[in-house]
DNA sequence: ACTCACCATAATAATTATGTTATAATTGAC
DNA sequence: GTCAATTATAACATAATTATTATGGTGAGT
């Protein structure tokens, strides 16, 4: 589920906001203090930032550029700062979209909707849980800090896995997805073996099988 | 350089607008029409398309729902359709925004630009050039739609060098993005043997040598 | 406890990948 | 044209990959 940090200083908006986007669909997590939104925004993994500018203990833009120092998640202003100047300063912190008080909230939440079609494609393609990192792009597969070197064959199975972690893959998907078309000739136990070797180098108990139906990534993952 | 579809018909509008975004460092294609718009769509790559709504031969939501079906392409409506159910109608084309006349031009722009942060981090990872294309994802690499397996070595050192298309690249930087920290004991004349072979199992002439220099993709890239 | 289906893994063998060496071709300076 | 430097490619040998086979283990149903 995709997640929203809300940092807004007034209760009843910040529930009103909060109720809507839960409804949407969203994990929805509240802060009423930069304090508190930057406590969440470093220990939890959030896909979106809506952050309002004025605040009890300081400067939402000061948020802002503290959240672009760590990370290129979304970021959206909530103000009523509806000055041109105000504007343009906070796209300049790096902020994707800044809406003006009074605003409707159907049209934030089509904002907010927008965004989050945009959050899966602009993964970096580095799969993180645990102590393992995989980079897709440089093709490398990190286990605390040193590098696993895996086969092509390997390294796409555990893409496979992490990408779909916590659902059961059948062996028959995942062939499919492995090996593709050219696998029609492929022994099914090819993909026990290969498994197993996955599970030997990477020295891993995330690797989990259902009896009958197929393996699964217990870990929880993250991308960055 | 980054490139800009803009169709609207107040001429004095676009040509306002052009100008402004071409000084900020973009290429702009402007129309009048959704015909124009749909014309320059289909023949060129672009990175951001901002539509007005009410056009003289068509309307600009169709037009929005038309580069959908074909693209990911930032999509901004641009109109004086100002209520909230056609802003909320406008987001559900599928569009990244929706901003409403009259407006501030340095606002558009700074809007455009926060547009423009996210284009580079949106890509597929597939790399086009000529009837090649690399899937970095899949690891696969195509030639006129057919298949051509090549080794982990080989797919990213191919990858470097679109990645860099038109930059000479000196043997040993190759050696050391390809071959790595490990690569401080491989011969120079690795790098020639693998190019060779990449050559001949690409069978492409966009692989140049510069003498004393290095190596180069000659074709152009473009990226999906 | 027995059985059978399913899974894990070790061993195997064929294939593929890949760095090196050797040799030929090319280029540009003189 | 000659020569030296550079690049291209063929040939080779080693290492890695990987599908298969074989064998042992595990768990659920009876």
């Amino acid at each position: 589920m995709k997640r929203i940090l809300i940092l807004e200083d007034d209760e009843n908006l910040n529930r009103g906001i909060s109720l809507k986007l839960r409804k949407e669909g969203y994990e929805v997590l509240p802060a009423y203090t930069v304090r508190e939104a930057k406590d969440i925004f470093e220990n939890e993994h959030v896909d979106l930032v809506i952050s309002d500018i004025t605040l009890p203990d300081g400067n939402g833009l000061d948020f802002g550029r503290a959240v672009r120092e760590k990370s290129n998640v979304f970021l959206i202003y909530l103000t009523a700062m509806d000055q041109e100047i105000d504007i343009v300063n906070g796209y300049d912190t790096g902020a994707d979209d800044y809406i003006t008080k009074p605003f409707s909230v159907n049209i934030l939440t089509s904002k907010v909707n927008a965004f989050m079609r945009r959050v899966s494609e602009t993964e970096e393609g580095v799969l993180l849980s645990g102590d393992i990192e995989v980079s897709v792009k440089k093709m490398q597969v990190k286990k605390a800090g040193t590098l696993i070197p895996l086969s092509k064959t390997e390294l796409q199975l555990l893409i496979y896995l992490l990408e779909n972690a916590g659902c059961i893959l059948s062996k028959e998907s995942i062939l499919d997805k492995v090996w593709g078309v050219d696998g029609q000739f492929v022994d099914d136990n090819t993909v026990t073996v290969n498994i197993s070797r996955l599970k030997s180098k990477l020295r891993t108990d995330c690797i989990a099988n259902v009896r009958g139906l197929g393996y699964l990534w217990t870990g929880k993952v993250t991308r960055k």
